[in-house]
DNA sequence: TGTCTATATGCATATATAGATATATAGGCA
DNA sequence: TGCCTATATATCTATATATGCATATAGACA
């Protein structure tokens, strides 16, 4: 249970997750810490576009960053993140499959599901 | 490792969770299923405004909907979803205190941290 | 200190969506 | 079937933010 200023901060901390080139970053940082401009070239996207997200992502608390010569490394802060990811992605995985058998069902197709299609 | 689609929906599924008012729909429902008029009572918003939030958690397969006699019903689909956020609380918690620590450090307060202040 | 490179920021545009208000719809029940 | 209640939707406004392009800044190094 979650009080009023403990909701907020997961909220944002969810809302920070809720977009695919952020959760492209993270991914691309979990081997390890890199440079903005590998992380540009990995991900096909501009410059700027990547410096925003990289600094949304640290405000958030997801990483950090360090300066390392001419360049900026921004590494992983709590690989707890990938953890949140893994479980999403089980859960979306288990009601697809429900879903398709609940279609195989429909449709007759009973084969694969054991189900017995609705007349 | 995610790839392109499932980065997708991932992410819809974080931004599902990115609002205070769902977040709090979802703690209100933690206790078992409860018909639309209750979730409105509970939560002080109106009407309109919770239907369109709890037809958005449908819609990203967290709730489910039955109806119940002259109401609607709505229970959560994946406990999972408390799991999610318990991770994050333990997170936003740990991170809160370090940087705590820090600036009890900061500010030489080494009574509790052990760190020792900058001069 | 000046210069050069890597990164960050300002500004404009397009899109998404939360909430308020009014209204429509669904389905139980007489 | 027709009515009534609970829920859903349409529309509007305000706000947030992703992205592109141009430019500013930071800091290593001569």
């Amino acid at each position: 249970m979650l009080n009023g200023a403990m909701t907020e901060r997961v909220a944002r901390r969810f809302r920070a997750l809720s977009e695919p080139m952020r959760l492209r970053i993270l991914q691309a940082l979990e081997s390890g810490e890199k440079p903005v401009n590998d992380i540009v070239a990995l991900l096909e996207s501009s410059q700027p576009n990547i410096s925003r997200h990289l600094k949304a992502l640290c405000q958030e608390g997801l990483l950090e960053r360090r300066r390392k010569g001419l360049k900026v490394c921004y590494s992983i802060a709590d690989p707890m993140v990938f953890r949140l990811c893994d479980l999403i992605c089980r859960s979306v995985t288990e009601q697809t499959r429900s879903q398709l058998a609940e279609l195989d069902a429909i449709s007759g197709n009973s084969r694969r599901t054991g189900h017995r299609a609705r007349r």
